[in-house]
DNA sequence: GTCTATAGCCGGATAGAC
DNA sequence: GTCTATCCGGCTATAGAC
């Protein structure tokens, strides 16, 4: 396949951050123009149409992200250290990261096919097949999907909803430290709440 | 207070939806003005412009659902009870509201900071209010805010990744009933996943 | 491959008749 | 309070010179 040139690449880089703070309709071939350093007219020697630029940039940014999947998930530890790792992991890749999580909140809300099958093959399909068996033998009668998505849900949560629990009576900043959040997922999954038990027959 | 007209309502009705499926920024006044059946110069005679219809259709939207929080939330039955009937909650009001889920989802992306605080007036701080005391209680040691923010996070995701979900590998629809969710969620908090203990001192 | 200039369209908002 | 007509700005995309 033709080498992309170096231009193309700094136009992805430069219309990735834009995508993920003000959305799709929110930025303008001339916006990410004058962040390269060059005019709209010129974009269109390298994208066809603002349609295939945005999806070229969401392919760039999420299958570099494939490749760290295996290797830092390998198959050694105890279940316990496994689970720290999937979702430091999640925290390190897409929560944490501004524009990966603000890239992905707002494809789901768009919902539009063709995005959702790009985010499938590059994250969710490799992401669930490096944890599905680690989680069939550790979850007692879970449904692996369902505990897949609240795994997931439990750590991005945190991350989306930052703007505005920072509003919310008693916060302290401590609860935005990543680490602090990942040390409360993982008691969180593994032990729950420990309600006091009345009939838990 | 001046009564709000039957127009000034319907106005709000059919806005409602349209933001839900296209963000605010893939709404135009005319798409508005049609789907109430009358044009675009007739909604400047019920609002200033364009944003103050958008932040009005936001508070109607939420502020309806206040009302049904304490009452349903009523401090009785276990703690197990109780638990369930938050999770139910959030799921009929705001998971499964395909609406209200997609306007929720859509302003915690944009974080604009007039929006968040409506949020957090209307809905997330009388919610943290009345299960903060039954979540104190109950976590052994879980900082309320996380566990909270947790929770919701649990629920929600399920429904925001639903379109996402279906293409993921050995999905069955069963996931998506309310009910299924609603039931793992609260096997998860309350018990975690199990995993084989190896030195959990 | 980048520029300037501009076509063509769409969207928010206003004016003024009814 | 709603209409028609219209202004004006911003946007995607193209044409053609360099």
């Amino acid at each position: 396949m033709p080498r992309q040139s170096k231009t193309y690449i700094k136009i992805l880089e430069a219309a990735l951050p834009l995508f993920a703070a003000y959305g799709y309709k929110g930025v303008a071939m001339r916006d990410i123009a004058s962040a390269v350093g060059i005019t709209a007219a010129a974009l269109y020697n390298h994208f066809p149409n603002k349609e295939q630029l945005h999806l070229k940039a969401l392919e760039y940014a999420f299958a570099q992200k494939v490749e760290n999947l295996s290797t830092s998930l390998a198959e050694t530890g105890s279940a316990k250290e496994r689970l720290s790792r999937f979702i430091l992991f999640w925290i390190e890749s897409f929560g944490d990261n501004v524009i990966l999580r603000s890239l992905l909140q707002r494809e789901m809300a768009d919902a539009d096919p063709i995005r959702m099958k790009l985010l499938v093959e590059h994250v969710f399909q490799p992401m669930f097949n490096d944890v599905e068996v680690f989680i069939r033998q550790s979850a007692n009668g879970l449904n692996p999907h369902l505990l897949f998505v609240s795994i997931i849900g439990l750590v991005m949560y945190h991350f989306e909803m930052s703007p505005l629990r920072k509003l919310i009576k008693g916060y302290s900043p401590e609860q935005d430290e990543p680490e602090q959040v990942a040390k409360h997922i993982t008691e969180l999954i593994q032990h729950g709440i420990a309600l006091q038990p009345e009939n838990d027959g």
